[in-house]
DNA sequence: GTCCAGGGCCTAC
DNA sequence: GTAGGCCATGGA
């Protein structure tokens, strides 16, 4: 089978397991994008929280953020985790919206999406994974975002070399599927419940409905 | 008590 | 250029 096939089929294998994944709630586009800095290495819940801190301040906005006092922030988004590094990436992150388009997303509309990868990418703070997940689920752009789950997936069954990087399994995904935002969006967050549930530091693979489609796991990783 | 979560940066070899 | 340390809260 072609491995277009294979990873076409895998989604359908995911999406029948886990259902559709519905992911990244949230009421606006900039609440998605604070998200996506607020959620590295961090559980979604500890966010809800930071998230739910600032709309019950009314901060759910480019200005407002840009303009509060970190301390203040700092507070805020505490549940979070790495409360001190992240108040910086937010306000960073809403800063540059501010100066960029006075703060609205509307006016990044007509922008090339290499463009603001690349402006996103040189915000301190904002990484590969962080500057892609704002470009799919904030912002709409046919951009396959990649995580752990996503790497420990394909390594482990041999698609992919372990030495493969951020923007070589990036290229292979948006190489094998079909550019459309409403699969990489859902396609993401099902890798990210089958590694939750198969695929962490330590493989559970009772069970797993990736095996039928992608076979047994590299021995090496099985131990 | 231990593990881990929807990363990224900085420093040392 | 890359391995290792660091950041921090909260739930299982």
């Amino acid at each position: 089978m072609a491995l277009n096939d294979t990873i076409a089929g895998l989604y359908e294998a995911l999406l029948a397991a886990f259902g559709y994944r519905d992911w990244w709630p949230g009421e606006t586009p900039f609440e998605v994008m604070v998200g996506a800095v607020l959620t590295q290495r961090t559980n979604w819940k500890n966010v809800e929280k930071a998230i739910a801190a600032l709309a019950a301040e009314g901060a759910l906005d480019a200005h407002s953020l840009a303009q509060m006092d970190l301390e203040r922030l700092q507070t805020l988004i505490r549940p979070a985790g790495y409360y001190r590094q992240k108040s910086a990436r937010v306000q960073r992150l809403a800063r540059w919206l501010v100066e960029r388009t006075g703060g609205d997303l509307k006016p990044l509309d007509g922008v090339p999406t290499d463009l603001l990868r690349a402006e996103l990418l040189a915000l301190r703070g904002i990484g590969p994974e962080t500057a892609d997940s704002i470009l799919l689920y904030a912002l709409e752009r046919p951009v396959f975002v990649v995580d752990t789950y996503t790497k420990r997936v394909v390594v482990r069954h041999g698609l992919l070399e372990p030495e493969a990087g951020y923007n070589d399994l990036q290229e292979s995904f948006q190489s094998w599927l079909p550019d459309r935002v409403d699969l990489y969006k859902d396609y993401h967050a099902q890798l990210v419940e089958l590694g939750k549930r198969y695929c962490r530091t330590r493989p559970r693979c009772e069970g797993c409905p990736a095996r039928a489609l992608l076979g047994e796991p590299l021995a090496e990783y099985c131990a």
